[in-house]
RNA sequence: GGAGAGGUGGCCGAGUGGCUUAAGGCGGCGGUUUGCUAAACCGUUGUACGGGCGAAAACCUGUACCCAGGGUUCAAAUCCCUGCCUCUCCGCCA
């Protein structure tokens, strides 16, 4: 959420970047609808300071044992009026919060200004994509292939987007999570944070998921409960409304997670294989920072998790995101992309965002420079490091060899026993 | 699921309708004293949204905030209703 007084004081400027969004007509009515409220508060509180007053007299004059009839008559018709003031301001004030709340992020000045993903910009790429000397085969067909992985089954036991994974694969994927786990609580600083799975609308609207999003996400009927889609949510929220010492910041969180999404509006996207499930595991970091150099903690981050898929032996090119694919409460988006030979292609992997203050302000995040300082805004971003699944298949299709089996590269085999290679299982 | 006890400022903790603009303490900040530190003493203290005020800061001023949302009253931390959360015991359970 923006500021609003921010809004109020820029409004033309935040306009402009609402339309790099592709947002142009998002702030609407603002300014009227601004100066409504401001005009109804003023009001209700002119009659609210007198009624006070009133009241503290009322008070000594009982006291002298002096008639307050005509007092109290009157101070009930001006309580009255405050009624009727406070439900005008009280709706006016809702609109305009509605309305707030509903604005996304503005980019940061160094994103490229862009419609679309076609207008994302390159920033680098790593490694080499192999040359085959055969037709390197999709992980949906090597998968079933080797034993280790399962759809027709998922689909009995749950439906479309899911899928089962069996010996070898299934060991993988709690191989992959522990060695992120290991590498970034190890060489990168990150404090190890498991949290629940489920969490309340305060923490979705706090991370920005609500109320624009709902139709993403998973909601356990009649509770207040709501699958995360992603570590992000339940970790960025550990701090809602508590203010941090400077001392401890900034704080770096990595949590490994089950994330569940409804992937509606993406019918017919990646509907083979494992690229885009209704439930997956993630390895997320979560950073809170410094407003001053929280864009320094965001190329940190991003190298964080770039060394998973460096230490994988996997290529991959980081991109910026233009400010048309820039998610909701982003203000710098970068993508980590991994290469699949199968579809000779980069595959977004990872995404590695700074939401400035954005976050903070909905989930009431801050911090204080020393003692007795004012509480500021915190800054907070996060990445993934990365979406398991998707390096899963990213390792599958990369290490294929012509017989069908998989190299498993140096960097995981301690997490796999020693195995070298996945072959044919039963 | 059943029974009970609770939720007050950064923290502890008083407060059962009106001199409570929340007592007192701790902590923080500023000061006095002091060779330095400590102690003692004095002062001070939160957040949000308005107005003064057509840059910001500072300042002055108003309103709201005692878990949340409603209600009663001229007046609510205090009375009533609903919900949430915490703790204890019982039941169930991994």
């Amino acid at each position: 959420m923006l500021d609003l007084g921010f809004v109020r004081n820029n409004l033309s400027l935040v306009r402009e970047k609402m339309r790099d969004r592709g947002a142009a007509g998002i702030l609407g009515d603002f300014d009227a609808l601004d100066a409504e409220r401001r005009k109804l508060l003023s009001e209700a509180e002119a009659l609210k300071a007198q009624k006070n007053a009133v009241s503290g007299q009322i008070a000594v004059l009982k006291k002298q044992k002096q008639d307050t009839s005509a007092l109290i008559a009157e101070m009930k018709e001006v309580g009255q009026q405050i009624q009727q003031l406070d439900e005008q301001a009280k709706a006016a004030d809702e609109k305009l919060r509605d309305l707030l709340r509903r604005v996304p992020n503005i980019p940061h000045e160094t994103v490229p200004v862009g419609r679309s993903s076609e207008d994302n910009k390159e920033i680098r790429r790593w490694g080499e994509p192999r040359k085959f000397n055969f037709e390197p085969k999709a992980h949906w067909d090597l998968g079933p292939a080797l034993g280790i992985l399962d759809f027709e089954r998922a689909a009995k036991i749950a439906g479309a987007r899911f899928a089962v994974y069996y010996g070898a694969g299934a060991k993988l994927e709690r191989a992959l999570a522990q060695f992120m786990l290991d590498l970034h609580t190890r060489e990168h600083g990150y404090t190890e944070v498991f949290p629940p799975f489920m969490v309340n609308s305060d923490s979705m609207f706090g991370t920005g998921q609500l109320p624009k999003f709902a139709e993403d996400l998973f909601k356990l009927e009649g509770t207040d409960y709501w699958l995360i889609p992603t570590a992000e949510v339940p970790v960025t929220n550990l701090f809602r409304d508590e203010v941090l010492e400077a001392e401890k910041l900034p704080v770096k969180f990595c949590a490994w997670t089950a994330c569940f999404r409804s992937e509606a509006g993406s019918y017919g996207k990646d509907t083979r294989g494992i690229i885009r499930q209704h439930q997956f595991q993630k390895v997320e970091l979560v950073k809170f920072a410094f407003p001053e150099n929280s864009y320094d903690e965001l190329e940190s981050l991003t190298n964080n998790a770039e060394t998973v898929l460096q230490r994988l032996g996997l290529p991959y090119r980081v991109m910026a995101l233009s400010t048309g694919d820039l998610g909701f409460s982003s203000a710098k988006t970068y993508d980590l992309e991994a290469w699949l030979p199968s579809s000779q292609e980069y595959k977004e992997i990872s995404s590695c965002s700074n939401f400035e203050s954005f976050q903070a302000r909905r989930a009431n995040l801050r911090f204080r420079r020393g003692k007795g300082g004012k509480t500021e805004l915190l800054h907070t971003l996060n990445g993934s490091g990365l979406a398991i699944g998707r390096t899963w298949v990213a390792l599958l299709e990369n290490y294929q060899q012509a017989d069908g089996s998989v190299l498993i590269p140096e960097a995981l085999r301690p997490y796999l026993d020693g195995l070298e290679r996945i072959s044919p299982q039963e």
